[in-house]
RNA sequence: CGGGAUGUAGCGCAGUUGGCUAGCGCACUACGUUCGGGACGUAGGGGUCGUGCGUUCGAGUCGCAUCAUCCCGACCA
């Protein structure tokens, strides 16, 4: 009864924020904006941080680590890259405390002002950019592949558990080429492996596309997003991966001597996905149990309860429950066996469904006598009761197909919340369903500010591969041509 | 920084028009009975009612101030 959490449909905000709250994912800090990741939700960043770091080593990228502070001189060099972020910039002035003379508590020591101020990075462009410059002499020294996971920080006025905090985790890539064209390519290829990532193991279902000039990244030519879809039909964005141009190599002088010789500018990339995927996986895959967590990437894969009165049923149960375990941790998946003492199966069953553990078994005193085992499926809610014999096998194929049912069953919501707008009021109609709508747009910032004004929906991405969006057509909004679909959508 | 609301036990709340000993649910502690879908009984522990000033014989309740938080905007991964 306690952990019991709204509805989605009756509040899909509280719904979420119990969900975080109650699965412990996460808690408010008592520092402003800030949040506590509890171990369980940390338990899942980690695995989302294994699984990226596979993907970048095999596309040759290296972890490194860069300060926290920037002098507030290498933020400005980039015009269009600070005015991006200066609103929202916590910035260091003093570092010093001294006891207060006029009282209580301690307070600044004035004396210790610094010369520079230090910007707390809200990314890392400008510090790994004028570490670049030392490191990048010749065409020999390129490409520099490097990620780094850090934590990163953005004054933000109105601030929510995972998907907007002052301080949030991330992993950020920068990258320098020699030409135009691999930097690109490393920003594409980035780009995609953020959404097989995003499909594949987290099972969200997510759109690849380019950004419009308006909502790209502060310096960058190019940007590419991964949009997912919630289940109140609002967009997130999920990933991003950027080209820079020269950008970043002309503001901190970072130029190489090519084959023949002569100096040149090289090119960049940079990439990032944050916590907010933990946002992502709760509003996109939950239901008003809890969490569903694709097995690939929840913590507990299969959690086991014990049903018993006495203390020989207990250790018969316990006993026989030690047998799976082995057996399925030899199989390399992850069993937690649920031994607390004093509290009922029942209470066990909805704190796990609550938690999203993919499957859970249930041994009591009667499979002990039939040879059986209860099996239940988290994204289904299914409960079979199945002979003992084989089960670890069948546990691998049900993992399997679970990791596959999520995804489609995302998908399947998704697809039907994508709709095709061709009229002005029939977009404003439908955008108060919710959902992606795909329309034709003229191209100009001036139509993508004035739909923003009149409907708060924004040109989330203007999708790759998409072959519904290749055709020509007449803006929604102005009535001019245009040669492709792009996706419009509320978002967080 | 604009608009709205709320501060009472760890959490969620009640406390009518001021009234004497500040209450309920969950959680917590102890004992017992329970245990195959969120148990129950009994007995306990826990509060300067956000803070300050005022009105009054008397303030959780009324007034003023102040602080904090949340929601809706502006801003944003």
């Amino acid at each position: 009864m306690a952990k019991e959490i709204t509805s989605r449909s009756e509040n899909y905000s509280q719904w979420y924020n119990d969900l975080v709250v109650k699965a412990d994912l996460a808690e408010q800090s008592a520092v402003r904006g800030c949040m506590v990741i509890k171990p369980y939700g940390y338990a899942i960043w980690e695995k989302m941080q294994r699984f990226l770091d596979d993907a970048f080593k095999k596309e040759g990228v290296q972890n490194a680590y860069f300060p926290l502070f920037i002098p507030k001189s290498f933020f400005s060099r980039e015009a269009e890259h600070v005015a991006g972020f200066a609103k929202e910039c916590a910035v260091v002035t003093h570092h010093r405390l001294m006891t207060n003379p006029d009282g209580p508590g301690v307070v600044v020591d004035p004396s210790a002002k610094l010369e520079e101020e230090l910007i707390v990075r809200p990314t890392s462009e400008t510090i790994i950019w004028s570490t670049y410059k030392n490191w990048i002499k010749s065409w020999r020294d390129l490409p520099i592949l490097c990620n780094q996971w850090a934590n990163v920080v953005r004054w933000e006025m109105r601030t929510r558990l995972f998907l907007r905090t002052s301080e949030f985790l991330w992993q950020e890539g920068h990258t320098a080429h020699a030409t135009s064209q691999e930097a690109q390519n490393e920003a594409i290829k980035m780009a995609h492996v953020y959404a097989d990532f995003a499909r594949n193991i987290l099972d969200i279902p997510v759109v690849l596309g380019h950004k419009s000039p308006h909502e790209r990244f502060a310096g960058a030519l190019d940007t590419l997003s991964i949009e997912a879809m919630m289940q109140d039909g609002k967009a997130l964005q999920a990933g991003t991966s950027h080209f820079l141009g020269q950008n970043f190599a002309k503001s901190f002088d970072v130029k190489y001597a090519d084959k023949e010789g002569n100096l040149q500018y090289v090119w960049a990339s940079s990439w990032g996905v944050s916590t907010r995927l933990m946002g992502a996986l709760v509003m996109a895959l939950g239901d008003d149990n809890g969490l569903v967590l694709p097995p690939l990437i929840a913590p507990i894969q299969v959690v086991m309860v014990p049903i018993y009165k006495t203390d020989e049923e207990h250790s018969s149960v316990l006993e026989k429950m030690g047998q799976i375990q082995d057996a399925l941790v030899a199989n390399g998946h992850s069993v937690k066996i649920d031994d607390r003492d004093l509290l009922r199966p029942g209470f066990k069953f909805a704190e796990w469904e609550l938690k999203g553990v993919p499957v859970r078994l249930a041994v009591g005193p009667r499979d002990i006598t039939n040879g059986t085992v209860e099996i239940h499926r988290r994204d289904t809610m299914e409960k079979t009761t199945v002979p003992i014999d084989g089960v670890v096998d069948r546990i691998g194929e049900l993992l399997d197909d679970m990791q596959k049912n999520i995804y489609l069953k995302a998908l399947q919501f998704r697809d039907s919340h994508i709709v095709k707008v061709d009229t002005w009021d029939d977009f404003k109609e439908k955008i108060e369903q919710g959902g992606f709508l795909l329309c034709h747009w003229d191209g100009t910032e001036e139509t993508e500010e004035r739909i923003q004004e009149e409907t708060k929906a924004t040109i989330r991405c203007i999708p790759v591969d998409s072959a519904v969006c290749e055709e020509e057509g007449k803006c929604v909004y102005s009535g001019k041509p245009s040669h492709r679909r792009v996706i419009f959508a509320r978002s967080y």
